[in-house]
Parts: C-alpha cells; sequence; structure tokens
DNA sequence: CGAATGATCCGA
DNA sequence: CGGATCATTCGA
C-alpha cells in the first residue's frame, strides 16, 4: 500500500476560470470536475503525463484540486529523490491513468483514497500563482498553495 | 530552450 | 475530419 503526504495544490474552477478544462463547459473528459466532491478526476496531457485532482465543489458546479506535489509516506522503497515532485510524476508514481478517473476518493476502503492528515501550520503555507498557465489574466490568481520548504513541491 | 507524444475539442 | 492546444518533464 503506497501512501504519500499532500503538499502541493492548485485549484481550479468552471466558468470563471480560463485556465480550467471546466472552463468551456461539460465534456466527456471533464465530466468527472462537474459530478459530486469527493471524487477523483484524473486527465491524460502532453501525450505521457497523467495528471490527478480531487472534485471539490457540489454536484453541478465544476471546481477541482490539483495534486501538484506529495512527500513519500509509505509503500514506496528506493523512490528517487523528488519522484512525488511534480503533477505528472505523482500520478506515474501511483501508476493512476485516465481508468483512475471519477473514483470516489473519500470512501472506507476505496482502491484510491484520500485521508485528513494533522494540520499544517500557516506560517509553512505559502500562496501564489499557478504553474503552467500562459494566460496572463489567469495567472494572477494565487490558488497554488504548497508547504515552505518541502521536498515534495514541484518548483518553489 | 525545445522536443516528446497523443488525446481532446472546435470549427469547417 | 484537420490542426491547434496542452494544469509536464527531461535533457542539451
Amino acid at each position: 500500500m503506497k501512501a504519500a503526504r499532500i503538499v502541493e495544490v492548485e485549484a481550479y474552477l468552471g466558468g470563471r476560470d480560463p485556465a480550467s478544462h471546466a472552463y468551456r463547459g461539460l465534456t466527456p473528459r471533464t465530466a468527472p470536475m462537474f459530478g459530486p466532491p469527493g471524487r477523483s478526476y484524473v486527465y491524460f496531457v502532453y501525450g505521457m503525463y497523467h495528471c490527478l485532482n480531487v472534485v471539490t465543489e457540489r454536484d453541478g458546479v465544476a471546481g477541482a484540486v490539483l495534486l501538484r506535489g506529495a512527500e513519500p509516506v509509505a509503500g514506496f522503497d528506493k523512490l528517487p529523490p523528488r519522484a512525488l515532485a511534480g503533477p505528472g510524476k505523482l500520478a506515474r508514481a501511483f501508476g493512476l491513468t485516465t481508468e483512475h478517473t471519477n473514483l470516489d476518493l473519500v470512501r472506507y476502503g476505496a482502491t484510491l483514497s484520500i485521508h485528513d492528515a494533522p494540520p499544517v501550520p500557516a506560517s509553512r503555507v505559502v500562496r501564489s500563482a499557478r504553474v503552467g498557465l500562459n494566460d496572463h489574466a489567469t495567472t494572477s490568481k494565487p490558488w497554488r498553495l504548497y508547504v515552505r520548504g518541502s521536498p515534495g513541491v514541484s518548483r518553489p
């Protein structure tokens, strides 16, 4: 069983967020983003990487959080350093594919699940612009959060 | 900096 | 259908 502590995330909304996959409405790929919260949204990008999101808004409203970085906790043997630092690397380390989209992450005993952890002190939390976006208007939103100094963060 | 690499979506 | 785009990563 593999486990990791999430240390970097980015928020994406629906119609008002041009950087969001859900910006142009519901499509087969983005359908999970419009579904009930607590489910996964996994997409394939750049022809070789998968990214894992957690759906956050109520059923019918698009919104999700992209998991961008984590620290290994259990189940990773001889993991190369920073192998979980980055959304593509994180998804790869857990062997995630689009088969893992729209799964219930909150259900007890689920194959893929997310859990509570001790709170991160506010002094360790950094807010910044989201990574990898072209549009200038969208980068103005400070919707990336990460743990200061964590080796699981993709980029300082 | 640019290549890798293919699913997705829009417009025609 | 065709082609532009892409919430990335790695290596020169």
